[in-house]
DNA sequence: GTCTATACTAGGATAGAC
DNA sequence: GTCTATCCTAGTATAGAC
């Protein structure tokens, strides 16, 4: 008896081992938020995640893959905030959620900061498919809607659409947050009030 | 003879340190804008002055002292920008060319980027007296043109003059003129426009 | 105050037992 | 695939001669 192999059992096995990948993913998530690819540690991730480190290791090859496995991870929620947004409403009402949602994962600490031009993690970034295949995906999706937005007449045209679609892009990681935040005389909704505001109305009066 | 202490070769020799010093901090200021301050290293840059570490550490006794010169310098240098515009423009012109100048700093690759939440460098520029004092009398400047646009109805009094300071802040460090640069595709003056149009006119249609 | 040489430590990665 | 223990490089900082 047993002479095929259970699937159920290895099936149970492989999702232990994906549950323990995600919650390690969520820790290196949180703390690329909090401090930065640099100076997070492998010792301080094994830690939190309450492994040693030499299992991390056995998930992932290297720190660059570990932080690229929460890049995936990020852009992956993107992903799927981008399709989740009602289909019917105009470009601009859905290009404005977009932003709203970033801003809200970042005051949650759950939104990785860029990697530095220079920084090692950029550069495992730019050769890690899984990461370049979503990140140009969202930037399709996301420059579709410029596009549409600036010819229903709701967004400036005077800017080319790469060029809103950057300016997008960094609300994700804007520093005005974070000092708002830590300012303290703010609630996290006027933050992002704010921020949507100034983004998008600009500072000049209208 | 000579027994006067003669101040014009004291003052030679304090000046040949203060140039060699001038050297140092330009250096570290360009390795900050180019990698951030925790992927520099004070080999780098000891080598790229051109002198040994050991004399490095003679001018300045730690990493975190190196950077802050550099961070210190760049608000001296924000000082003096402000003091030389023209004082009868209006406050909102005034802003405009605070935030082209930022961005003209940022690509020429003199605009070193803000330390991390967590970095030791943030620490340190929090116990540092000529970094806040500067960082003080600047922020009070911006703040009365703020107000004073505000007052005068060319600035939106839609956001907290405090929110608008950061707004502006954060046009030193954006990314978007990263990008834009590294993609190759416009002109540093088209970037400049770009940007300052996105951060006062906003990305809605007027 | 500059150098060469070196001490010391943090931190990324691995060996090898279970 | 988890652990403990260890390796080893990179990088901050210092000693000591000139």
């Amino acid at each position: 008896m047993n002479t095929v192999a259970p699937p159920k059992k290895a099936s149970f096995k492989e999702q232990m081992h994906l549950a323990r990948e995600e919650a390690i993913i969520q820790t290196v998530n949180r703390l690329l938020a909090e401090k930065g690819f640099e100076s997070m540690t492998v010792d301080e991730v094994a830690a939190s995640v309450g492994i040693a480190k030499a299992s991390l290791y056995k998930h992932f090859p290297s720190k660059e893959d570990l932080a690229a496995a929460a890049m995936v991870r990020i852009m992956q929620r993107t992903q799927d905030m981008l399709v989740a947004l009602p289909p019917a409403d105009p470009p601009m009402t859905k290009l404005r959620a977009v932003v709203r949602w970033t801003m809200e994962v970042q005051l949650q600490g759950e939104m990785p900061s860029l990697p530095h031009q220079n920084s090692t993690l950029r550069a495992a970034l730019m050769n890690n498919r899984a990461y370049l295949d979503r990140l140009m995906e969202v930037s399709d999706t996301l420059g579709g809607w410029i596009q549409a937005a600036q010819a229903d007449g709701t967004m400036s045209s005077k800017l080319p659409p790469v060029v809103v679609l950057y300016t997008l892009f960094a609300r994700a990681c804007d520093p005005v947050v974070e000092f708002l935040k830590a300012g303290g005389l703010y609630s996290d909704a006027q933050i992002v009030d704010f921020v949507l505001e100034s983004c998008f109305e600009g500072l000049a009066a209208r």
